[in-house]
DNA sequence: TTGACCGGCTTACGGCGTAAGTCTACCTGC
DNA sequence: GCAGGTAGACTTACGCCGTAAGCCGGTCAA
């Protein structure tokens, strides 16, 4: 009993738990360990607290989850509110893919879930914004926004599956060789030879497809496709 | 003792235990109870089996759920060999999106890790053989690649987080109106609100998306900027 | 002074993946 | 036809997980 208090007294660092804290410690903790090494008990150990008080102030561990999500949807920067939106929607897909990279767990929750967090909206709201601004109509907005943000998505996590120093990558490369016979695989294996070879290394560049995409919706905008198009989406889910 | 004899004996449905036979009931019960709800345990009973069986046939459950999604990949159609490039690799991608919404649990676990089963290779092997063939180099036709499927991939996790039918897809959109105050979310608001009131629905069709990434493809290749460019990636993940 | 409540704590439950070891039916070579 | 090996099932058990249920001390308003 005082034995449990007294320890209670010195919880580590700072004051006392709040869901801020709690999903903060945890977003350092999955960076640290891995997000499946993250468990509600090691969190709390982390926090100097027992793994059921943490459940005063998340609902679950999903609502962890979604509050990690948002918190890395806070670390991406907003897009210029005066810039031109093509270079404006640039800004913002190259913050996200950092945030992403920063933190590799999350690219794989993104899509898992309805991310609904303030942050996440504050994103959508603010890529949305930009785009209806330039002239396309909400429906398309909403897809060119889509297109965008999928292949931030899609490419950062490929590129997280890779070794990210190119001597490693190229090993990683070399190492599945002998999984691609050239007679069942020939394309493939051409390809996996050259990353092999170390002469080339096709994740370290987000920004080619993204140009591809924003060069596409420029076009489609400048053409005037961008204004009608049957059907928008909702694109709180994130 | 007899009892355990008389019961393996009366193992339902079929021959003795195999990888494929695992991987195929595994598929079945995920899509009919639930990613989440398939365990070993459940799984092992639904073969009539116990759990530690499994691992005969079987190194891991990461290594069954890898089955599970080249499983998933050998429902896609290979894109046919004489189409041109682009129809050709219209139809993959929409084989892709019918094989995920087939089966909603593996669109989020096809990224999570390295995939390099048969099917999933020979599904990219197709496609980098169409794009090389049509004269894309090898590093340009990876990113082509990557752009086509992130956007299969990000639209699909998209389109499942949301109810199918469009009465309900609005009846959601609906539900989540008053956590878009349209003093801080305008635009967001403004969306959801179309969405609601059942006038759109911008999560009925791939193809648009899909068919703004492909003609970007196809005006790179046309103006000769699909030859160069500097650095390709390897694809096998997928 | 008292009593409600907040935010910690303890205990316990059922389920998970799987390591380790056992048993039996079958195949193979003599 | 029999000995020995092997493959593929089974049993047991461990340590972890998320979290339901309830307890208990400290704080603060009435």
């Amino acid at each position: 009993m005082a034995r449990a208090v007294r320890d209670r007294k010195r919880r580590p660092s700072s004051g006392p738990l709040s869901r801020a804290r709690i999903v903060a410690e945890a977003v350092a903790l999955a960076d640290r360990h891995g997000f499946q090494n993250l468990s509600m008990r090691s969190l709390a150990e982390r926090l100097g607290v027992e793994a059921m008080s943490l459940y005063n102030h998340v609902v679950d561990k999903n609502d962890l989850i979604d509050g990690m999500v948002d918190h890395v949807a806070g670390e991406i920067a907003l897009p210029a509110r005066e810039a031109p939106w093509k270079p404006a929607l640039r800004q913002r897909a190259l913050s996200a893919h950092q945030a992403l990279v920063r933190h590799p767990w999350a690219c794989p929750l993104i899509g898992l879930r309805l991310n609904v967090g303030d942050n996440m909206l504050a994103h959508v709201e603010a890529g949305l914004a930009r785009l209806v601004e330039a002239g396309f109509s909400y429906e398309m907005a909403d897809h060119a926004m889509n297109a965008i943000d999928n292949h931030v998505r899609g490419f950062t996590l490929q590129q997280l599956n890779f070794p990210i120093e190119p001597k490693k990558f190229a090993q990683t490369a070399q190492d599945y060789l002998p999984k691609l016979p050239p007679e069942t695989y020939p394309h493939l294996r051409n390809l996996a030879e050259r990353v092999a070879s170390g002469a080339y290394d096709g994740l370290d560049d987000v920004s080619f497809g993204l140009d591809l995409v924003l060069d596409g919706l420029e076009r489609l905008l400048r053409d005037g496709g961008a204004a009608s198009r049957s059907s928008p989406g909702f694109s709180g889910a994130r």
